[in-house]
DNA sequence: TCTCTTCCGTGAGCAGTGCTCTTGCTTTGC
DNA sequence: GCAAAGCAAGAGCACTGCTCACGGAAGAGA
């Protein structure tokens, strides 16, 4: 019985590489597991080794080896946080409410991270000692900021952006120029205002500060409510933007 | 040949102390050596005993464990970052120019931070797994912040600080009431407005936040110039802070 | 159906880690 | 001068990432 979907020349889905899919799924599901227990720094390939019931040199018929493992955990947990980011952006009926939509987006980056300490150590913490993440990451990664600057474009286009203050200082045109040329690329902001570049950029920083903080727990003793604390803060950075009020 | 100075009870500093007291410091001095290369997760207990010449057995004579090795490593680092921020902060001679004095301290942040990467990581990286934070170590933490709201509160005395646009929502009063209670317990602002309190917080956060993503490369192909665009950031949170131009 | 190749899991092994414990030596205090 | 205290050494335990030779199983081609 042959599967006609796919060819068999470009991928050969003979029940071997099947099983050979599943098995390194369930060892990416372990890692995922231990990972937010323990941290990244601290993810022993012996213990998901454990964990699915192998030896550990078997492992490494399926992985590479441990900064492989990494890699591929990053490019699926930032999948995992872009998606959820888009889709909590998505859902909010009033396409011409930006601010609604700005702040749906940043709920959605430190829901996730709440709810995924391990993961989020992973992606947005200090980066483990040896390892060096490769260019497939910065793709995945950049999901997630598109949302965000997609907001921040059509709320531009509506014009409703007001100016924001410039502090003249040097040429910013030339200091964001690959951040522009990143919008541009994607087709969001044709000729995006240097201005809009910057306070987005910063408005982000200060989004994932302020999860970091919190995560890290720099913020005790200083904020009662790290939900209502962020949502004053993605507001205020909206008002900053001026997609917000 | 006795030292006056201090008293022998309270602290006996016979030769022997003396000793150990160096030679715990040459060890400390050896971690962090190794901190700027591995990162704190990667940090060996053995390699440093290898760098002063020990075997490895030996050094747990004068540090009771690696996380308390940890412990004294943020200890120190806290302080003299918090020294150099100080420092940097204080060499400002016209004190009336709140904005250079913000600038200052800023720039002494990212500063340390940039020639003092494995430091920098131990503090506000990813905690180490198994480890936590004694409370011995906010104390040599808060130093720095410290500079930061005297500079605000320094503006704020003067008048000098315009209103600040208050987004109502909720009662902010109580969300920052611990850091209320932080600036009025070390004397800096009696009754300081929540609006001045969340606008410093939010400041505090993109500054550590703009660092740390030129530090871990979430920046990379985004901006120019890491160090401009430092200062970029940083005059722009003066300007929101009221302190700026 | 038979063979042959490819793949997979095992276990031993190397070099490294944090940490403990015993042993012997040196230095100190009385 | 001697007992006590402190110190360095080394063996040892359990752990880590990773490699490699081995035997078995499963699929492909004839």
């Amino acid at each position: 019985m042959r599967d006609v979907t796919s060819p068999p020349a470009s991928t050969p889905r003979t029940a071997r590489a099947l099983a050979r899919e599943a098995i390194t799924h369930e060892i990416l599901a372990a890692a995922r597991a231990r990972l937010a227990e323990d941290g990244p720094a601290a993810l022993s390939l012996r213990a998901v080794a454990r964990d699915v019931g192998m030896v550990s040199s078997a492992v490494y018929r399926y992985v590479e080896n441990r900064d492989a493992l990494l890699t591929a955990l990053i490019v699926e947990c930032y999948d995992e946080l872009g998606a959820a980011v888009e889709d909590a952006e998505a859902a909010v009926a009033d396409r011409a409410d930006v601010t609604s939509r700005w702040l749906a987006a940043c709920r959605a980056v430190r829901t996730w991270s709440v709810t995924h300490p391990g993961e989020f150590r992973l992606l947005y913490g200090t980066p483990v000692p040896g390892y060096a993440a490769p260019p497939d990451t910065i793709d995945p990664a950049t999901r997630l900021v598109l949302v965000l600057v997609a907001v921040v474009a059509d709320a531009h286009d509506d014009g409703a952006v007001p100016p924001l203050s410039p502090t003249a200082q040097g040429d910013l045109t030339e200091l964001v120029a690959g951040a522009r040329d990143f919008v541009a690329a994607r087709g969001l902001i044709e000729d995006a205002p240097p201005e809009l570049v910057v306070r987005t950029l910063m408005a982000w920083t200060t989004v994932l500060g302020t999860v970091s903080f919190e995560m890290f727990g720099h913020l005790a003793n200083t904020v009662s409510d790290p939900e209502a604390w962020f949502d004053v803060v993605a507001l205020r950075l909206a008002a900053d933007l001026g997609i917000g009020l």
